[in-house]
Order: C-alpha cells, then sequence, then structure tokens
DNA sequence: CTGCTTATTAATAATTTGTTAATATTGACA
DNA sequence: TGTCAATATTAACAAATTATTAATAAGCAG
C-alpha cells in the first residue's frame, strides 16, 4: 500500500464504469473520488484537489471537455493531471482533449492493468512521485527507493510486507500504531488475516534489526523508538 | 531546463507556422532545425538527427507521410520520434501517420502550452536512452550510443529489449524498478507483453553479466546493483 | 525465400514469502 | 501472587513470485 496519499477522481455518467474503476484504483491504494458529470466533478476537484482526474468526455449537465476547461481555468488546479476515457474511435474527442490540456487519453473499453500502468505512468510524471529520501534513524536508515534498512552501514533486505510493516512505524517515530492501524495500512482495507500476522511479521523485523527496535504495548500495538 | 543538446526538426511549408513554432521552442531550450519539404527534411535528418520532427502532413515536393517513411528506411533514424501536424478534420492522414511510422500527431492550430507538453511527454518516452551516452558503473560501461556493454573493456553485444531493460536499471544503480515501471519504461504504456517475458530478459543479461548484476527483490522488481 | 537473431509465451520447477495453528510466555491487575 | 487475556514463538503449510527451459513467433539481413 504505497498509494495512501493519492486521490483520484473518477468521471462518468455510467455508475457501472465508475464502480468497476473505482474498485480497481482502491485495490491499488488510491483515495478515489466518484463524479457523475462535469458539473460536480469541478465542485469535486476544488474542493479535495485530486492529483489526477479521469473524465468522460460524453457526459449530461456538462461533458469532459467543458469540465476540463473549467478546471484548467483555476490557477489552484492547473496542474492537476487530466485524463480522457474516450471509445476506440472518437477520434475527434482526443484532439479536443489535448486542446483543453488533457494530458492523457484511456481508450474504453478499460483494462484493469492498462488502467493503473496508465495511471502509474502518468502520476510518475508528477512531482508527486519523485524519490523517496530515505530516512535516517539512530544508527539505521531506512531507504524506499531500494528496498534496503541499512544498520550501521550493513543492507539487510526485508521482504515486502516486514519492509511495509517497518517503513509504516517508522514513519513517525516513537509513536503507536494500533493492530487496526497496521492491519489497514500494510493489509489494505478488506481485512483478511489474523492477529497472530502481525506477531510474526513483527518477529522477523526483530531478527533482523534486535529485539529492541520496536516496542510492544500491550493491549495497544507497536511503536518504533530508538 | 535542460533541453540545450535536444535536437528537434520542424517540417512545414508555411513560413508562419514554422517561425511560430520555433520561437516557442527556442524559448524551451531546444535545439531548433527547419526545413520547407519533405525533401529537405529528409536530409537534414540525415545530417544531424535530431531526436524529434515535426512533420507537416502536406506539402510540396515531398508530403509528410513519404518523407517519415524514407526517414524510417534508414536504420540510423530509425529511432527519431515523429509527430505530425495536422488540421482538425483531416482523421486519414492520421491514420496514414501512425502507419509510417508517427509517434504521436499535433493537430493545428497549435498552441504553444499544448505543443511543448506534448513534445515533452514524446521525448520522456525515451529519454533515459539519451541522458547519458555512456555510464559507467564498477567494471562496466554502458554506451547507449553503440547498444554495447563492456565488461572490462570486453564489448558485449545485446539485442534491443535486453540493452533497453539493463540501460532502465542502470540509469539509477542501486534503486529499485518495479515490473510495472519496467513494463511502462520498456514496453510502453499500452503492455500487451506478460509478467514473464520481464523474467527471460532478465535472465538473458543475467547469462552475459553474470547473475550478480542484477538482484531480485521478490514482490517489487529489480534493481542494478554493483 | 532462407536462415539467423530476437522476442514472446507457455509450462513447469524452484524459491521465497505469507499465514496459520498450536503452544509458550508475558505482564497488567485484582 | 495468581489469573488471564494479549503477545511471542515455532514450525508447518499455503500462496505467491520468480527462474528456467524449450517451443513458437516475429523480424530482419542476405
Amino acid at each position: 500500500m504505497t498509494n495512501e496519499s493519492i486521490k483520484i477522481l473518477l468521471v462518468d455518467d455510467e455508475p457501472d464504469i465508475l464502480e468497476f474503476m473505482e474498485y480497481n484504483l482502491k485495490k491499488e491504494g488510491y483515495i478515489v473520488l466518484l463524479a457523475k458529470n462535469g458539473a460536480e466533478a469541478v465542485e469535486i476537484a476544488k474542493r479535495e484537489v485530486p492529483q489526477l482526474i479521469i473524465l468522460d468526455i460524453m457526459m449530461p449537465e456538462m461533458d469532459g471537455i467543458e469540465a476540463c476547461r473549467r478546471i484548467r481555468e483555476s490557477k489552484e488546479l492547473e496542474h492537476i493531471l487530466i485524463a480522457f476515457l474516450t471509445a476506440r474511435n472518437e477520434e475527434y474527442s482526443q484532439l479536443a482533449g489535448f486542446d483543453v490540456g488533457a494530458d492523457d487519453y484511456i481508450s474504453k473499453p478499460i483494462k484493469p492493468r492498462i488502467l493503473t500502468s496508465r495511471i502509474k505512468a502518468l502520476l510518475r510524471r508528477t512531482s508527486f512521485n519523485q524519490e523517496t529520501p530515505a530516512v535516517q534513524i539512530g544508527n539505521m536508515r531506512i531507504d524506499r527507493d531500494s528496498y534496503l534498512v541499512y544498520k550501521n552501514d550493513e543492507p539487510i533486505s526485508f521482504p515486502r510486507k516486514e519492509f511495509e510493516l517497518l517503513s509504516l512505524l517508522t514513519s513517525k517515530p516513537g509513536r503507536v500504531f494500533t493492530r487496526e492501524d497496521i492491519l489497514s495500512r500494510v493489509w489494505g482495507s478488506e481485512i483478511v488475516v489474523g492477529d497472530r500476522t502481525i506477531d510474526v511479521h513483527i518477529r522477523k523485523i526483530r531478527e533482523k534489526l534486535g529485539d529492541d527496535v520496536i516496542k510492544t504495548i500491550k493491549g495497544i500495538g507497536y511503536k518504533f523508538d530508538i
């Protein structure tokens, strides 16, 4: 779950398509906002300032092109990435879309993998996804770019879940994360694993970094402490 | 702006349009070359090998489609990005353009912001190819111009995909590239190949350079590490 | 067209990672 | 200090991911 803070606004008048995209993007950990027409989209965009808006072209109330234009008008929203949804042979729509400042277009029918990979490619361009600086805590350095943890300059590699768990705990040293926090942020909202799973992962981290770096707060959760 | 070394060839028979585009692109720091018909374009392309050519479709002497075809014929110019300029409703031209290997089309009337952002997007697609002509890492030298890798001064030749993959990984040594990163940057955002394809290419690279240069981060991706 | 190289897939093996279940241990609190 | 729920530990098992191989397809030079 590394997309936690990225907001995407989906705009389409067909609930099925909205739901389909919502499902796929939530699965990737994005925060998903929904609108069913251009007017609503502009309103939500202004309020929430998402990083990316995916706009259907053909919609009642206000079409995608117009919505895009309105969004681009606003100085604060200028930088938002906008991708249009287009039927495959709507050549004209594509042109119009780029003219009002679209960053990409995604053609229907939408395939989940293509959707997510296009989105990632788009987001990569922006500053939101710049390299994450390594975090230094005591004699330890957590480097998200290389997925390595250095202990006294010794690199130690961690499997994904362990890394994400450690990464979460170290994101706020000293702060206690409840088991619920941990479950929802490392395992996602649809919790399917048992409580012991956390313990086991904690133990594996302790095996590698020493017993003292992660403290247990009985009845509450865990915290990372120098 | 580090566009100083990027050459763009503009081809159009209308001096006004040439001048307009030249002005806007120079402002961004690109090196701008001009041609007023297809024949001239091919000639200059061969001599100067720009990174990008923006071609009007309708021109005297030799039209854009034909010029594009001639340019694509030549092995050395194959990699050049080509974008067509089209009038708003020249639907057919667009299709023809993509057939002869165009990378994008830009519709008239041209707006500065769109022009430059499209160009940036286009160049970004291949930017990791041209950032640095040769990179030295450990006992290895990767020469992006000749598609050769030297290991202790022994030249080893790599097929295109393998080279691009290696090139991507070495562009940021130590940094983990996710499979999605790799797919979208080596294969393009419309992903059409399966996951195993990456593995196979990785394996072939390892066969040539040794097993240890590329490390697997299970669940995440790969990284190049000295 | 032919033969060669490169790219991709499919099938299967190997490996790593994730989870659970069973049992032991801990520590807050009556 | 004894109790008991919460956490730790361990090992076994399941799931997921990657490696490998060989076969097939696609490109390309001669």
